[in-house]
DNA sequence: AATTACACTTGCATATTGCAAGGAGAAATT
DNA sequence: AATTTCTCCTTGCAATATGCAAGTGTAATT
């Protein structure tokens, strides 16, 4: 009996999104960009955790190729980045937020109010509604400003 | 202005997540206890992804610490060795049926049928109360096994 | 023209991982 | 009783990934 290996990590759908997920520092930077409104290369290096440039960069362009972020010039200043998430991307708040209503409960020492996951459960489509709407806001809110 | 960098991997949220889900191995232990009713060590290593015994031996001990998993002799065989996954470790099933419901809309190569997004989408209670009945199968299964 | 801001890249020391081999204890086989 | 098998790891070592500090190139600012 021969055993396969598996290298590629499609197929089965826990470990496609494995390839996202299962990376600490892609993790925080999707936290970043659907729940915190960071948009910027800085905006996610100064994130509390401390993640170092080669890093980031690294992760990038990798959620870049995963058509998860997308990759554009500020108009507030042409020689900043912003990345933008993507529907692909969007998709992904109500996996993260059921994650954090699960940390709520079980992480004794979490700075998320408890009325989080209260509010969740009674109303998940509100609370998405909210989450995309503030997407929507910091991004217009950066193609609004006149050079 | 001191950026403070931050070690401790709770109070945020989406960083206490990060601890089980920001890694590889974790992971998919947890989608092979939580989806795929494996519990022993070698169901583990027998994954076609091929976790290597010492990453999984470092894992499984994780696991045990974060109290997701409850490490018992196997009633059907002494000398092995059993990985039940407690009530935080059940909690987590909303996050990764969400996170396996936007694997099957964006890998185009997913195994997993159209039907299951569909089924979640319709009545999402009704799957979760699938897997957990499927949970307790496999553990009363193997307790209910006389040596 | 010089300085600053920004988004990286590079080099190098350190940490983590992957792989193969080994080992210890219990059970099954001879 | 001795040997083999099963199971759950541990160890050693090479390969890979990470963290940190410094440097580079381009665009704005002074």
């Amino acid at each position: 009996m021969t055993k396969t290996k598996i290298t590629e990590w499609s197929g089965c759908p826990a470990r496609y999104a494995a390839g996202i997920f299962g990376d600490k520092w892609c993790f925080l930077i999707m936290r970043d960009v659907l729940l915190l409104g960071r948009r910027t290369y800085s905006d996610f290096l100064n994130s509390p955790e401390g993640i170092s440039t080669n890093i980031l960069a690294n992760r990038l362009a990798k959620l870049e190729d995963a058509g998860i972020l997308n990759r554009k010039i500020d108009p507030r200043k042409a020689s900043r980045v912003c990345y933008f998430p993507t529907r692909k991307a969007r998709d992904l708040l109500p996996t993260l937020i059921s994650m954090m209503v699960w940390s709520t409960v079980y992480d004794e020492t979490t700075e998320a109010p408890a009325s989080f996951a209260a509010a969740y459960k009674s109303d998940p489509a509100e609370t998405l509604a909210w989450y995309e709407a503030e997407i929507d806001r910091v991004d217009t809110e950066i193609f609004n400003t006149t050079v």
